[in-house]
RNA sequence: GCCCGCGUAGGGUAGUGGUCAUCCUCACGGCUUGUGGAGCCGUGGAGGCGGGUUCGACUCUCGCCGCGGGCCCCA
């Protein structure tokens, strides 16, 4: 056994599954930058207070946190999104809008690992800073969709408006603490939210309102209709949630015979909005949505729209991105500033992607005969300089060593050069497939290895 | 933090309270210093760590660590 191993929660990637990240990372660039986002980079670890800003001073639990040799409290990031918007106020908010900006880059939590969970992660995202409608909503979700089927996934969206939860739930008349726990129980759904709606004494009408959330409302919706259909196709969803009758002639009517005024109107208002998301949706080429009112995400900083994408063949752990529209920028101390984002889980995506990558690690490999090695050595070099991946045999082994271990590499030519070849100014090669040799001056192997 | 399962060479495995721990694969060398894939020979490499029981522990036992699964959490 070796001496020392890797921390828990850590991981080696070797040569094979290092070029299926590449391939990978390479086409989540190509799809951020084909919607015009440009990336960004942060620090590895920022200060502590930054992510107890945004989350809370609970979560110093779940980070790498330490004090470095002045006595400043750091943290390795936990996540992205914080940092970026931390960059944003500080540096980039002068910058035309809407911005958009993508980042990837690896986090740390100290969680206990599971299956695609781990210790150190890597996370891709986005965010559109200044873009405050549904039109901006709409691009973000359609770039995360776009995210995930580059990857070669298979795709399920997920959409939602929080404010509706959100007045629900605040209509509920408790303290905020309640609050936050009811979030998170609609989020996990079952018994334990209608035992606590219970408990705090919810009105009934409120109550069955939140747990027909929780249990998940959520039809799946074609894209194909205008918005005036998309509102129609709300209103009977709404009224399946509410147990309304489909008679009743309109939704706000319905609404404001259930909630109070300002609830009605609020909710109103957010439903209003997804359905201008959804139907620019329609545009961006997404037709199919799973609305579903009943996203809560567990976060507190979502202020309208959250979406989630899953990838139904991971299973239990199938949501690789999610996001929303948040007003993050204020509570970290900017200015109020419109932003909706997202997060893509890159590892998990990984295990779901197809992607194809080249093994061998060079298109060619000289084989140098009998004390060649210079010669080989400037025949490589030339190859190189024409863009060919080429390597040299360095053990000085027999020729047979030396096509056995291109053959085993999967590198495709070998190319022998010895006295015979050096006097006539050629070079011998194989074609490892086929078996079959050619000589090639010297001068002409640039062209006779490109042509490929 | 909790519950369940697992832990033998780089990978996959067999077996045992008692000689130097099995086999496959792998890496390196040789048979073969001008020609690969097969074969043969050789070399290398292991019972996660620590304590206990025992004359003796890889084997039994306890703790820890790690891995897998589930719970909690998931900004």
């Amino acid at each position: 056994m070796a001496s020392f191993d890797r921390p828990r929660g850590t991981r080696d990637f070797d040569p094979e599954e290092m070029a299926d990240r590449n391939a990978l990372i390479t086409r989540l660039r190509e799809a951020f930058e084909t919607f015009g986002y440009r990336e960004i980079g942060t620090p590895t670890f920022e200060h502590l207070d930054l992510f107890t800003a945004k989350s809370g001073p609970e979560i110093v639990e779940q980070l790498y946190a330490f004090e470095d040799k002045s006595e400043r409290e750091l943290t390795l990031r936990p996540e992205l999104t914080a940092p970026v918007m931390r960059f944003y106020n500080e540096e980039l908010r002068a910058r035309p809008k809407p911005l958009r900006l993508f980042y990837f880059g690896n986090c740390f939590r100290y969680e206990r690992p599971q299956s695609g969970r781990y210790r150190e992660f890597w996370q891709f995202g986005a965010e559109l800073v200044g873009a405050p409608g549904p039109a901006g909503d709409a691009e973000i979700i359609a770039l995360a969709e776009e995210c995930v089927q580059a990857a070669g996934a298979a795709t399920e969206l997920h959409v939602g408006h929080i404010g509706i939860l959100d007045r629900l739930i605040e209509a509920v008349d408790t303290d905020e603490d309640t609050h936050s726990e009811l979030y998170r129980l609609v989020d996990k759904g079952g018994e334990e939210l209608t035992e606590r709606l219970d408990e705090v004494d919810a009105e009934p009408v409120l109550a069955e309102a939140i747990e027909d959330l929780a249990v998940g409302a959520n039809p799946t919706i074609a894209l194909a209709g205008d918005e005036d259909e998309l509102r129609e196709r709300f209103g009977e969803l709404l009224a399946e949630v509410r147990g309304f009758s489909d008679e009743a002639p309109h939704l706000d009517k319905r609404l404001r015979e259930a909630f109070d005024e300002a609830t009605a109107e609020a909710i109103e208002a957010a439903l209003d909005e997804l359905a201008t998301t959804l139907g620019h949706l329609a545009g961006h080429g997404v037709d199919e949505v799973h609305v579903d009112l009943g996203v809560a995400r567990g976060l507190d900083y979502y202020t309208g729209v959250v979406f989630e994408v899953e990838a139904p063949e991971l299973g239990a752990q199938s949501q690789v991105a999610g996001g929303g529209r948040y007003q993050l920028a204020e509570t970290l101390g900017g200015q109020p500033t419109d932003t909706t984002g997202f997060g893509l889980g890159f590892d998990r995506l990984l295990l779901a992607a197809d992607v194809e990558t080249e093994e061998a690690p060079a298109r060619a490999h000289v084989v140098p005969i009998a004390g060649t090695l210079d010669e080989a050595t400037s025949v490589a070099a030339d190859l190189r300089a024409a863009g060919i991946p080429t390597t040299v045999d360095l053990r000085d082994r027999s020729i047979g060593k030396n096509l056995d271990y291109v053959d085993r590499l999967g590198v495709p030519k070998a190319i022998l050069l010895g006295p015979d070849e050096l006097e006539q100014g050629v070079a011998t090669v194989k074609d490892m497939a086929s078996g079959e040799q050619t000589e090639v001056a010297l001068d002409e192997l640039v062209g006779e290895l490109s042509s490929d």
